[in-house]
DNA sequence: CCGCATCCATGTTGATACTG
DNA sequence: CAGTATCAACATGGATGCGG
């Protein structure tokens, strides 16, 4: 509760607020767990898997994501040109995390549906 | 990649969305994590735990967790009045994966201090 | 002590058009 | 195919003052 965020020393090492800074964001959980179940997606595909993301968006978080080393990105430089993305070690030992996020999600919406 | 973002069914149904709608933004994983680590912290206390939060944000924040059954709110009608938020079972069942979270986050800082 | 209300600043996401 | 660029909308967060 005070005003020089950028000197607090608890957010500088707090390793869960660290974690969610580069996981969170409205596409980086889907797009690191689709890059788990298809090991390889290129960037259409992802767009595809997507449907509710623009081009920006897209390019945007990929970038973010290869910045913070979470994912590889590889170009082929042919015509038509062909970018591939996978995960990388580091974004690999984020997936049992997902898995129990995605788990736990699964049944909250089980319950939901079953108040209807 | 459309426009009619409401009707896309893939969000509707995708749980790894669903999961990371409900603790994303920029505290709920703290605040989660903290009432894990002291089962019972009053609004002063998480206050003071989150050095960097204003009142609007903490209120707002625990009132979200609060709508999606993630912790408790218990009200003392005393003077001066006195409010205490727990876990519920539900949250309860986030706290493995914000643990594997953290301890992937910890690594990930021990990694970056290291190439200073 | 535990908030709420207001107004404002900033950040994030979206729509659309265009390119190598 | 895989992006950029631009502008606009919307969501999130912050400062401050007040209230039960």
């Amino acid at each position: 509760m005070q005003k020089k965020r950028k000197e607090c020393p608890e957010v500088a090492t707090c390793s869960v607020d660290y974690a969610f800074r580069r996981i969170g964001g409205k596409y980086k959980g889907r797009i690191l767990w689709y890059l788990h179940e298809h090991s390889i997606l290129r960037y259409g595909e992802l767009g595809r898997t997507l449907p509710d993301i623009t081009t920006k968006m897209l390019t945007q978080t990929l970038r973010e994501l290869e910045i913070d080393n979470l994912i590889n990105r590889k170009v082929y430089h042919e015509v038509p040109p062909k970018v591939e993305y996978s995960l990388t070690e580091v974004g690999e030992e984020l997936i049992p995390f997902i898995t129990h996020l995605k788990e736990w999600g699964d049944k909250q919406l089980e319950r939901e549906q079953m108040k209807n």
